[in-house]
DNA sequence: GGTTGATTTACCCGAACGGGTAAATGACAG
DNA sequence: CTGTCATTTACCCGTTCGGGTAAATCAACC
């Protein structure tokens, strides 16, 4: 790949709010020879035709965007291109962050931090079609999936939870009777593998299951 | 200013442990006639060396850096150098981290996806001397000034309910009696003006009083 | 020397919580 | 049609928690 000059450079799209990023990430990308940017963009929204009208062949996405977010964009491209490769870029690292970037079709999650040698591996190995993940990653991909899976209901009282509410007002704003509500915490409390509420709660915002913004 | 070229540009250190948005960053700056590059480094261990050889006007410095944190590096630049001048740029923004960097002497607070235009005015108007924060900011501040200073002791056991202990648990580890966990706990709930420990807990994650890390 | 505030402990009481057990409903898959 | 699973509600019981009240110690500040 490297013997390779001009002949055919990897076009790269670079998709992220932050203008001194963007700037940034393309001068170290045209430093490689095999590298070009060919498109860029800082909203969410506009990621979709700005790829259409581009057809780059990787892209590099950040998660946090104004409009719409990452994972969101790339599941828009690729309902439409099924075969675009996405690399999420990000500063954020929560498990479930990874996750969804992961089931939203993206081929490799780096953290902004990645040293420059390692991101251009990783967009000529994504170009190459393979799906390039730190071991570290791998490792709590796999962690999130053996996560027992949380039911709707679940979900729910653990965001009232989040909100501090008590079970007596879960309920109330629920629609449920108090019983039921501590009936959820129970499955809750095993699915987690913790004792009492608080300790539900640090769990799920310390996992990402719940965000607090 | 903007009528003088070249004569005497501000001479500008950025101190950020990501390449790529040390080299946005620096084109950024650069473009700025009255604006100029003058020392860069990754690492907030040598921030304070790299201070020392090229005296700039105005230092950019991230948060979290290995080694030292932007906090201490400022801290130590600022004990050598009382008149140096740092902007803290940053992508997280609890209270607390706008309130310590502040504190260590930090002259504006700054989100990396602040506008380019304005980074530009806060580096002139800080190089003339000047504090400058945001409205959005300064109101946090002030929110943070007037939220109730926590003891010690409330630390500590606040500390301890994120780790999830019980009040009884609490007491074994820090050798006090369940009521002395207790007593806290009332004064605690009373400060941060909730009703139980969980919403305790979420207020001082969210707050960043107390850090999951 | 008195006052203020942090820290410690104690007791009581009612409310909330966590665990065990049980059972009915409805949906969905095999 | 039958088994699985989510969802709902119920009851009991012991523990934990939150609130009120009180008080002793100690350091610091005036």
């Amino acid at each position: 790949m490297k013997k390779l000059k001009k002949t055919n450079p990897i076009r790269v799209m670079l998709v992220d709010d932050h203008p001194a990023f963007r700037k940034g990430m393309a001068a170290l990308i045209e430093s490689e020879p095999d590298l070009s940017v060919v498109a860029e963009t800082g909203d969410g929204r506009d990621a979709l035709q700005v790829y259409r009208a581009k057809k780059p062949d990787v892209v590099l996405m950040d998660l946090r965007l104004p409009g719409l977010g990452g994972v969101e964009a790339t599941l828009a491209i690729r309902k439409e291109f099924p075969d675009a490769r996405v690399i999420v870029l990000t500063t954020f690292d929560t498990d479930e962050d990874i996750f969804r970037a992961i089931q939203s079709g993206a081929k490799s999650y780096l953290l902004k931090d990645t040293p420059d040698d390692e991101l251009a591996t990783a967009i000529r190995g994504v170009h190459a079609g393979k799906q390039i993940l730190s071991d570290k990653l791998s490792r709590r991909l796999a962690e999130r999936q053996q996560r027992p899976e949380l039911t709707q209901r679940e979900m729910d009282v653990l965001q009232m939870l989040i909100k501090g509410r008590s079970n007596r007002e879960i309920g109330t704003a629920l629609f449920l009777c108090e019983d039921t509500v501590k009936a959820h915490f129970k499955t809750l409390f095993a699915k987690l593998k913790v004792q009492d509420r608080t300790e539900a709660a640090i769990s799920a915002i310390r996992h990402g299951i719940v965000h607090l913004d």
